[in-house]
DNA sequence: AACTATTTATAAGA
DNA sequence: TTCTTATAAATAGTT
C-alpha cells in the first residue's frame, strides 16, 4: 500500500527505516485500538525500535501488571511467579525457624517457661548448667593463655634488664662510664643514689606494675 | 476498508464480532511481523478476545520473559519486581537475624566462644548464671505448686479414710458388719488381723507411697 | 472460507 | 517530522 510495493525485508537505510517504523507504528497502534473497541478484546502491544525507543499500547481498564498476570495465568507458565513463590515458601520457613530460635533463647534467658513441665525444666536447667560450665571453662582458658603470655613477656623483660645490669657493671668496672648523664638518658632516672641500686629497684618496680597494675579490661589479670 | 465504512465501536452481534476479531487479528499480526522485519524492531503483541481466547505474537530471538524484563528495565517501573525485591530484602534481613539468633544460642550452649574476650565471656557467664537461676526458680515454683496440690489430695484422702474408719467403727459397734468379706472388697486386704488396725496401716502406707514412691517423672516429688 | 467493492494504510516524494 | 497522493493492502459485507 503505497506508491510502490515493497519487499518485506530489513530496510537498510536508517532514516528510511525510522520513518517507516514511525508510520507503521502509528498504523499498528490504531489497529490495536480498533480491535480493542470493535471486538471488546484485551490487547497489549509493546515495541522497541532498532534504536531502542520504546512504545506501548495497552487496552484501557487494564494495567500492564494485570495483563502480565493474565498472560501467565492463561499459559500456566512461570516467568517469575514460581520463582517468587519458592522464595515466599523459603521466607515462611525461615520465619518459622526464627520463631523457634527466639523461643529457645527466651527459655535460655529464663522467660517463656510457663508451659514447661518439671521434666522439661530439669532438662533445660541441666543443659544451661552444662553450657554455663563450658563458658566458664573457656573463660579460664582465655585467662590462663593471657596470663602465660604476660608471664613470658615479664620473664623476657627480666632477662633483658639483667643483661643490661651485667653490661653496666662491666662498663663501670672498666671506667667507661664517667658521669650520671648516661643513666638519665638510658633509664629515665636522675637521682644521685647508687646507680646499680637504682637500676635494680627500677626493674622490680616495673615487674610489679605488670603483674598488678592497669585498669580492668581485656588485659586484666586479677582473676589469673 | 471494505464494502462499507464502519463506526469504531463494539460490534454487538457476537458472531460478527468474532469474525472481525479473527480477520483483524491476522491483519495486526501480519503488521507486527512486517514491522519486526522491515524496521528491525522488537514487538510483543498479546491479546485476549472477548471470549477469553489468547493469542500472541513476539519477535523472533526474544522470549516473553526477556521482553518483560526489557520492558521493566526500560520503564524503570514496578510491576512485580519491586515487590519481589522488597521480599528479597526482607528475606536477607530475616536470614541475618536468624544467624545472629543461632550465634547467640551457640554461645549460650558454650560453643562459638573463640572470638569473645574475657570481658565478653564474663558478661555471658553472668547472663547465663542469672538465666539459670530464673529457670531454677521456675522449677522450684512448679514443684512447690505440684507439691501443694498433692498435699491437698493427701489431706483429702486422709479425711475420707478417717471418715470411713469412724463409719466402720460405728457399724462394728452396731454389729452390722458380720464377716471379713467387706474389707476384702472395699480395701483389698484379706488378712485376719484387726480390721481397724489393718485399715489404718493401709492408710499410712498409701500416704508414704505418695510422698516417696514412684518413678522419676513429671510427678516426681523427691525435690519438694 | 472465498470474494470483492471499498476503505484504509502507507511508500515515495515534497 | 508532517503533508500529499498514488497505490498497495486490509477488510466489511456478501456468497
Amino acid at each position: 500500500m503505497g506508491r510502490g510495493k515493497i519487499e518485506i525485508k530489513k530496510i537498510e537505510n536508517t532514516t528510511n527505516r525510522q520513518v517507516t517504523y514511525s508510520k507503521r507504528r502509528n498504523g499498528i497502534f490504531k489497529k490495536a485500538q480498533e480491535l480493542t473497541v470493535l471486538c471488546d478484546a484485551k490487547v497489549s502491544l509493546i515495541m522497541f525500535s532498532s534504536s531502542g525507543k520504546f512504545h506501548e499500547f495497552i487496552s484501557p481498564n487494564i494495567s500492564t501488571k494485570t495483563f502480565f498476570d493474565l498472560y501467565q495465568k492463561t499459559l500456566g507458565i512461570d516467568l517469575w511467579s514460581s520463582h517468587y513463590e519458592k522464595m515466599q515458601e523459603n521466607y515462611r520457613r525461615l520465619k518459622e525457624i526464627n520463631n523457634r530460635l527466639r523461643r529457645e533463647i527466651r527459655q535460655r534467658i529464663g522467660e517463656d517457661l510457663d508451659d514447661l513441665n518439671i521434666k522439661e525444666l530439669q532438662a533445660l536447667e541441666a543443659k544451661m548448667a552444662s553450657s554455663l560450665e563450658a563458658v566458664r571453662q573457656r573463660k579460664y582458658h582465655v585467662i590462663k593463655t593471657q596470663t602465660d603470655t604476660y608471664k613470658k613477656k615479664v620473664r623476657n623483660l627480666e632477662q633483658r634488664h639483667a643483661n643490661l645490669v651485667l653490661d653496666l657493671e662491666a662498663k663501670l668496672e672498666d671506667g667507661i662510664v664517667e658521669n650520671e648523664a648516661y643513666y638519665e638518658s638510658s633509664m629515665g632516672l636522675a637521682n644521685g643514689a647508687s646507680n646499680l641500686y637504682a637500676l635494680r629497684l627500677h626493674q622490680n618496680h616495673q615487674v610489679n606494675l605488670l603483674h598488678h597494675g592497669g585498669r580492668f579490661g581485656p588485659n586484666d589479670l586479677r582473676l589469673a
